[in-house]
DNA sequence: GTCTATACCGTGATAGAC
DNA sequence: GTCTATCACGGTATAGAC
């Protein structure tokens, strides 16, 4: 119907898939059924229909960051988001982007990536204050910090996953971290002494 | 000289600068200056040359980790390990392949990778479990889990500090990292009930 | 907006002489 | 082992009709 959404939703998902330089726009052509001229008709080049992809595939990452905004105490909040379903062994729609040397080299390419990576971190920061104000946290811990890593532990996970082909490592590396974070709640004992 | 040697040596600096699909056997020529002839002499096809290349990468990555074989407590021994200085824009020349499509899908090409991850999540563990034994980290933690976390803080960081372009992302990852297994060694209160 | 035809270039080789 | 020449193919468009 609409060829345009239609090149767009195709080349998000192979962007997904096999990432930008390694998508032609044959391959978009032929999973989408849209005919040559409609394609350079709306897109000039390769790297506009790209463009618009990317900033599809990154808005889908701000909603998928829900759990940190709805109820419950922050921790349980923070553990919802690292435990959310995952498609594991395709990766990070996102993260992907920045192994591609066209996208590392293009600005233009690597500004939404950049963008949604400091929206994530903005968001988790939020939560981890939070916690740290409930008590659930250390309050010596640096949320900004905190934030880098928790999210680092999720990119880091798929490609641990991947060079096994099993999402083994990637449940592990979750796992271990919110193994980390109940065990840096205040200890008994500061608790007391407050 | 050994133009072999030379060819294999060019291609691994491209694949850790630029991957596998985007390294062109014309790259690999111009760099390093063996001609056309010498190279299809010495490697059939250009996979085979990324094999080799391949092999010598993960091979660097071993030594890499030679700050967990070394003296010292086990956790000064892990902190020293995700403190190394590293090229951090340039990414992990081993964890950068599980994005290349073509490698991928390659199960000859991705066997390296997924041994050089094997093998340093095995040396982690060993470290953790001495960490645990040494009571510098809590007995209740999973040291398989814990390793594929630090390791995913590693090869996360990578992925964040690229689409800042900015190494800051990784150091927050890894400094947050460190903060968490010092939060998470055994309270003075357990260690009073032992 | 969509179609078909055409074009140019880089990739990834192969051929055969030296 | 190395050199130069050649080649088939796919990537990435451009041209112009409908």
């Amino acid at each position: 119907m609409d060829s345009r959404k239609l090149l767009v939703d195709t080349m998000s998902e192979l962007m997904w898939e096999r990432g930008y330089s390694d998508t032609s726009p044959r391959d978009v052509r032929e999973r989408s059924g849209v005919g040559q001229g409609s394609m350079y008709h709306h897109f000039p080049t390769k790297r506009d229909l790209a463009l618009a992809a990317l900033e599809r595939n990154v808005d889908d990452l701000v909603p998928a960051g829900s759990e940190l905004d709805g109820p419950g105490d922050p921790m349980a909040r923070i553990e919802a988001y690292l435990m959310r379903p995952r498609d594991v062994l395709k990766g990070c729609k996102v993260g992907r982007m920045t192994q591609d040397p066209q996208v590392r080299e293009d600005p233009a390419l690597l500004a939404p990536v950049s963008r949604a990576f400091a929206q994530a971190h903005a968001n988790l920061v939020g939560v981890l204050r939070e916690a740290i104000a409930a008590r659930e946290l250390r309050d010596d811990l640096n949320p900004e910090q905190l934030a880098h890593t928790l999210m680092a532990v999720l990119q880091g996970g798929y490609v641990l996953a991947i060079a096994q082909q099993d999402p083994g490592p990637f449940d592990d590396a979750r796992a271990g971290a919110i193994d980390l974070l109940r065990a840096a709640s205040p200890s008994v004992l500061n608790q007391e002494r407050n």
